[in-house]
DNA sequence: TGTATACATTTTGTATACAACCATCCGAGT
DNA sequence: ACTCGGATGGTTGTATACAAAATGTATACA
């Protein structure tokens, strides 16, 4: 409600639909947002329109913006794509980083092991999110940052239960996420580009069965109904 | 000067900017496009949003568009990720591709021929371009897309003069990249994978030649001042 | 002559009014 | 009852006026 500037509202839309707190797929009128945002239509359609280039929403002609959609094919690409792209990034990013770069990617890191510890599930997703952002930065390559940037969109939207750690088996594998990026930490910054390689693809397999786990969660227990009260069932 | 849509603006600024007819870095302001294009700042400034957003300007707050630049960090970016990204994004194209991309694709090489026989540089890098923007759709992968797209802007901006072709055997060269195209179109269509990388990368090569060309020039000759006139030289 | 500062000009950013478009609903005709 | 056509409300698209920022220029002063 407070008079938000451009920046700060387009950081607070995406921070929203990478939380899910705007889902995929749903409608957003410029009417409503200009109120909630407290600015004109004018720069708010800019707005929509910078999300719409990084790939957070999509703009149809007459027809208002969506949040972008999660369908079965873009997940099927998805995880067809990352560990490729994670893994290149990755090797770049231990060739060009700067010190300046590890300094920030380590403060990102602080902040992820906080907030797993507080269990502030979104505060999680979104440190995470911006340390794989960092090493994009560190790989300095336009190209593929245009990339990783939809790529990390999908990945954070779908890895929103993994930080909420149910059991204490999911406990021990946030902190094992956590200390997969201190050593990726540390690889960068020895440059050693094969070992930052290999734990990238480390940390994309932990990350994907915990995705998977997410698209595909057990099924129900089949035997719900006791036996006796059957006929009477669907 | 005839009041163009948001559409043809559009595309036809990025005609301009691939073609080299907008400069890397040229300064666009907002009154001067307005009258050529004849529509007002309003739908024009969400031009250069998009165009922003797809890496073919950038925007600078309170300071206007600009040209996206070409220096020579980004060329060594580019030459480093091409090879990997064409490759990949080929492999998913042959995987991929549906009967009606393959017909544009064959009209687009049509188009292609017939430019560069009529010796029409624009046309015939504009339909290069599109060639290789057809094989990234049937991919069907939006996160290397993202990557493609800017990818073909600098790859279509640095190869301006190899469709010019000034000598004979550079024009065979050119018939080279076009039966090389053919024979992408036939692994597609088959989706012979391993092929269609394979005649990928050779394509790269035949490009990376040229472009390497154009970007380092032979050098002037260096005796153009006849010795005995030396002592007047700076 | 060099530098700083105030003013003028140009350019970008924002708000708002109006136009165009889309969707929905209602009623007339088949 | 069903379909087609048009009116109506709501949403998006465009133009323009005004505000703010940045740049260029002239003048005063050291």
């Amino acid at each position: 409600m407070p008079t938000h500037t451009k920046d700060t509202c387009l950081d607070d839309l995406k921070r929203r639909i990478l939380a899910l707190d705007l889902a995929p797929g749903a409608a957003l009128d410029e009417a409503t947002l200009t109120q909630n945002y407290g600015m004109s239509r004018t720069p708010l359609r800019e707005v929509l329109q910078r999300l719409a280039g990084a790939g957070f929403i999509t703009l149809e002609d007459n027809r208002g913006a969506k949040v972008a959609s999660m369908d079965v094919t873009t997940m099927r690409t998805f995880f067809q794509t990352a560990p490729m792209m994670y893994a290149n990034i990755g090797r770049m990013a231990a060739e060009n980083r700067t010190a300046a770069q590890l300094d920030t990617l380590k403060d990102t890191q602080r902040d992820f092991v906080r907030a797993t510890q507080g269990r502030d599930v979104h505060a999680a997703a979104l440190a995470n999110h911006r340390f794989h952002q960092i090493i994009g930065e560190m790989a300095q390559n336009p190209y593929l940052m245009a990339a990783l940037d939809r790529l990390l969109i999908d990945h954070t939207r779908l890895s929103q239960t993994f930080y909420r750690a149910a059991s204490a088996e999911e406990s021990l594998l946030i902190t094992k996420a956590a200390d997969q990026h201190d050593a990726m930490i540390t690889a960068i910054e020895a440059q050693e580009t094969a070992l930052i390689v290999d734990l990238t693809l480390q940390h994309w397999d932990l990350s994907r069965d915990r995705v998977e786990r997410f698209v595909r969660p057990d099924p129900l227990p089949v035997d719900v109904i006791p036996f006796k009260d059957r006929r009477n069932a669907v």
